[in-house]
DNA sequence: AGCATATGTTGACGCTGTCAAGATAACAAA
DNA sequence: TTTGTTATCTTGACAGCGTCAACATATGCT
């Protein structure tokens, strides 16, 4: 225990072994995103920025696309809590409930558009090339979302004849789809996500809803 | 005239100049693009592929994203006419209209995921590097697309209450979202995208239509 | 003390987009 | 027809990228 707390902070003697070069670089990398974007983060210059050389992060993770998976780990883990914060609000009705999810959900991917992108886009997905580690974390978040849609038609809020995958299939693809046409820059003006968001949630819950 | 269709099938003379290398490479850049996807389209592939040195393409494109805008121009073009198919079909019950143009969507996007990506993706909008003449294509389809919803919310199709544009956005939100999960390798199975599709168009249309 | 292992380094390779400079053909004007 | 301009295509070069191989150094266990 000691030893991790000496190790940690080496502040003016640059030895040799970094100490703590795997959690440094994921912060390094999660900076380098937000600033510079996805398209811009090379492993270059994440080894260069942290001091280290370029090949010193393959020790620590086996390609590039094993770096990006970590972050998007980290990605869904957060999220997650933010989402849980959410179902966990005692004294909500379901639709303000709803309402908070939806609007949150929108806000997570405008907030970190390149960490959204990096979740739930195909730089990861499309060739499956997840790691097994961000699947365990990505799979439950999907999962979680069924389950809330079921609660979500047993309280009269969303139509319960519809098939409830599907229903949160479809429900889910369009807080996606309007996530991703905010981030990708095909909807550029974000003062009227909103009331698209209010529009969505219009159509999804009964009017005679609780 | 006469000279243009002389010039073009240059059989077996290989000459200095090739006579039609622009819409060559358009070509040999779509059929790359369908078969090995956006990752790995590089300028100098498709140069050699059709014949000519690396640099042959700049004399016709001014950089790769000029080259990828163009793509993308054709892909409208094309998207376009196939939903005009649908939109001036007469004798079509609105909602089979509306079931028709839903699919529909969804269906070129699957066939075509590559190029989806390309028209609606982050590569081109996301950096604002988006043509004019790509811009003079994809606009007018967004436009004609709002009037379409416009004439559904007045044949009671849809709920005349929410606003038409906000409406259309919504709706066109979910196409563009479980377009997205399914060629982004999210939604792997393609099997369950019709029920998925059927069970958005319940969602957004009124039980007493027409 | 010695040795295995973890971690860091430089060198090298092939790939990429793109610029500069030179070669060749097409075309318009004289 | 000849001459000069322009469009098109060529090779050479450069910097950046991911990643492998070979080597250096520190850590930790026996």
């Amino acid at each position: 225990m000691s030893q991790q707390i000496e190790k940690k902070p080496k502040q003016n003697k640059p030895s040799y072994h970094h100490g703590d070069l795997r959690s440094t670089l994921l912060n390094a990398a999660n900076v380098l995103l937000k600033e510079t974007g996805i398209e811009s983060l090379s492993l270059r210059k994440l080894a260069d920025k942290v001091g280290v050389s370029r090949t010193a992060p393959y020790h620590h993770f086996k390609d590039k696309n094993q770096l990006l998976c970590a972050i998007a780990e980290q990605g869904f883990v957060h999220w997650q809590q933010d989402a849980e914060l959410i179902f966990n609000q005692t004294g909500l009705r379901p639709k303000e409930q709803y309402r908070q999810f939806f609007h949150g959900y929108i806000s997570y991917a405008a907030d970190n558009p390149e960490l959204y992108d990096l979740m739930f886009g195909r730089t990861i997905w499309k060739q499956n090339s997840a790691t097994n580690a961000l699947r365990d974390v990505a799979y439950p978040s999907f999962h979680y979302q069924v389950g809330m849609t079921k609660k979500w038609q047993q309280q009269g809020l969303m139509p319960s004849g519809e098939d409830t995958l599907r229903l949160s299939q479809v429900t889910w693809g369009t807080m996606h789809g309007i996530a991703r046409l905010l981030i990708d820059g095909i909807y550029a003006d974000r003062s009227h996500i909103d009331e698209m968001c209010d529009c969505a949630i219009n159509l999804f819950t009964l009017q005679i809803s609780v």
